[in-house]
This record gives C-alpha cells, structure tokens and sequence, in this order.
DNA sequence: TGACTATATAACGATCTCATTATATAAAGT
DNA sequence: ACTTTATATAATGAGATCGTTATATAGTCA
C-alpha cells in the first residue's frame, strides 16, 4: 500500500476529517479531540492512528498526554498529487466542453455518429 | 456515506487512480481500460462502478459498449473541498512555523515549558 | 505508595472491500 | 438463427475496517 493510498483512505472517514479540521486549529490532546465525538476514546486513538500512518499527523509527548498535530510534509505530498492530476483533469475537461459545444452547434438534439443507441 | 466519503475512498485504491489516469486522455471502453491490468474483467467493471458512484466518472451507451469518461461535477466537488482544507491547513503549517522559529531564537537545543518530559 | 488521569492495546463481532469464477444479457456479424 | 463480442451480475472467500468493552501502561498528585 502506498502512502497515497492511506492518505486517500485516511480522508474517506468523516470522522478522521473532522479530526483534521480540529488539527488545523492547532495542536490537541485525545481527550479534546475526542469530546466532540459520540464514539469510545479507544476507537479515537485509533483514528489517530490510521492518520498517523497516513503521514498526515504526529504525535509529540508531553508527560501522560500524547497530543497531535498536522504533519506539513505528509500533507504536502497529498498536495502534490492533486495538483498534478487537478491540471491533468481540467485539461480533459476543457477537452470534453470544446466536443460537446462543437455537437451542438453542428447538430443540435441529435446524435451524430451511427455508434450510439 | 457522504458523497465526499465515496469520493476519497475511490482515490484510495491505485487500480481506480490509474483508471482514472487513462480517463484523463479520453473516454474508453471497459476493454480499453482493463487491458493494463492483470485482474480480471469483472474487477474493473466493479472499480468503474465504485468511480461512478462516487461521482468521478460517467457512462455511456454505444452498441454493445460502455465507455466511460471523467464527469466534472464529481471532481469539482471533490477539488472544492481541497481547496478549502489546502487554505486552512497551510495556515496551521505556517503557524507552526512560527513557533518552531521562536523556540529556536529563544531557547536552542532546550525544550521551554514544564510540560515536556 | 496508592489513587487518579491520559492514553494505548487486545479481543471480538459486524460489515465492507476486493478479488475470483461462473453465468447472464444484449448487440453485432454471418 | 447462431456465434462472437462487450459488459454486467451473482456467488463466494479472504482480509480489512470500525465499532465495542475490558484491560494494560505510565505519568501525576496527595
């Protein structure tokens, strides 16, 4: 599994995208995180975790609290990938308006090619 | 499941990653898209119906065909959000930034506060 | 030391995911 | 009509995910 797959993972939960919200308020510790939660406290330590292994946050200590806060490099490489693709996509985009402009104009409501039903 | 939800753990996968890759060029027949992989044809026709739901892609009818092709709308929402939490996030980089470079001009190589252990 | 607090880990069950193979459907070609 | 081609669906199994409760670990405080 690349890291790409478990930062995308990670973001396909509700719950760890509010955990991530909260983050970018700044650092907190798991009882903070969790309060807002109607889940366990065990169930949002592993949250955290996935998030963890994600490389989207990490973990500092400081005497029987373990707070997390947002991993700038992790994210950054999230980033990265989305922008590529965002640019790639858009291009695709641009492409697939020109076809359909160009359909109406030369043959409005109806199809054109003898391929589709 | 949020459509948000549905979004992300398609992109969660590098088989639909690239599927969407080859989208991204132009619209394709399920053949078209399968050949790359070794896994069967039924995976890729289940993939492409993960995508579908989750909004990225669209079908449509040609004969006996089903090309796909990226739908906009779907990738749109999903860059909207990005686009927000990118803004949101960066703002926490930077403050965190701040902090590290205060710690460091005040007190190098020595942690500041009680709490740390 | 003993109790309290913050967090992690283990064990478990329900549900989802992803692949496979076998089969259904439906259009196209002969 | 019969065969081939393109694709979808069903049945199934292995492994992942996400929640729970119970318990372990490790600082802190009196």
């Amino acid at each position: 599994m690349t890291s790409l797959d478990r930062s995308f993972a990670a973001l396909a939960d509700p719950v760890r995208r509010a955990l991530l919200d909260r983050l970018a308020e700044g650092e907190a510790s798991v009882q903070e995180l969790a309060r807002p939660f109607a889940i366990s406290q065990p169930a949002i330590s592993r949250h955290l975790k996935v998030l963890e292994e994600a490389g989207l946050i990490e973990t500092r200590i400081a005497g029987t609290a373990r707070p997390r806060r947002l991993k700038p490099e992790g994210v950054a490489a999230l980033w990265d990938w989305l922008g590529r693709y965002r640019a790639q996509w858009e291009r695709q985009f641009e492409k697939m308006d020109c076809v359909l402009e160009g359909l109406a104009e030369a043959a409005p409501a109806k199809v054109p090619r003898g391929e589709e039903k």
